[in-house]
DNA sequence: ATCACAAATGCAAATCATTTGCAAGTAAGT
DNA sequence: ACTTACTTGCAAATGATTTGCATTTGTGAT
């Protein structure tokens, strides 16, 4: 079982109920979710949507989660580890991962020529697409 | 100088004031704009902001324009051509564009493993770090 | 275990970006 | 010039996210 504390403590977060209940929600799940999603499924009642959006931003500067844009709906939020990307469905929204990720090595070159960066945190890297199903 | 009426027309778009405007506007930034500072640009008076989003929601459609999450502010949009990305720093917000661009390959790969997916429309990608002044 | 304090939370209200409905205006083909 | 479908403006509705403030709660030190 994944240790939910430890990571907060490793990020000198506290360790409160509702940090607890968005990891946890952010680990079960296979897809990035929405403020909005992760206060459906900590249970609506209970915790403050107002809090899930703290603690994302809490999670998003201590580099515990990463920020997605699907280009759908609200911004959408995944844990940070383990590294990956996605392919989307520009119709409906279906989605798949992938780890194929040469970006490390694009922001070595980036970083070589340019005068005004020398060090990447993130990245983002999504493809669009059309699904099967959506082809047609 | 650049036929924005031409494009429009090849996009099967009508000439419109507020569009040749938005073109217009996104063809004289150096930098991708929200739909505010568009709105800005074209004259605050004249256009109606609603207008902006409307003309860029169509242009994003016929791919003349691509959506940009800098993760700062409101969505960005830039002209699609030519193809590029870009290095924010995630302080201040200063921005680079590159060009390299290996999310072809990347893609043609995904593709020969995903069941679900058969063609890419078009991708994300950035880099973010922190520029020289930041860094300190 | 208890204390002290900074950090976290809930609630209400504000803000901001973006969308929608509808009536009036206008580009484009005939 | 005429018709028609596409665009636009204005007002109002949504929806997401943020802010202020008083209260509660982790945590490290006693």
């Amino acid at each position: 079982m994944t240790d939910f504390k430890k990571i907060l403590r490793e990020a000198k977060l506290k360790v409160t109920p509702a940090r607890l209940a968005t990891l946890a929600a952010l680990s079960k799940s296979s897809r990035p979710m929405t403020a909005e999603e992760i206060h459906v499924k900590v249970g609506k009642s209970g915790i403050d949507p107002v809090t899930i959006y703290r603690t994302l931003a809490s999670f998003e500067a201590h580099t515990l989660v990463k920020r997605v844009d699907l280009h759908r709906d609200a911004v959408h939020f995944e844990l940070a580890d383990p590294h990956h990307h996605h392919i989307v469905c520009t119709s409906c929204g279906a989605m798949e991962d992938f780890d194929v990720c040469d970006v490390e090595a694009i922001g070595k070159k980036i970083l070589r020529h340019s005068s005004n960066f020398k060090t990447i945190q993130e990245h983002s890297l999504e493809l669009f697409g059309l699904c099967k199903k959506c082809m047609k």
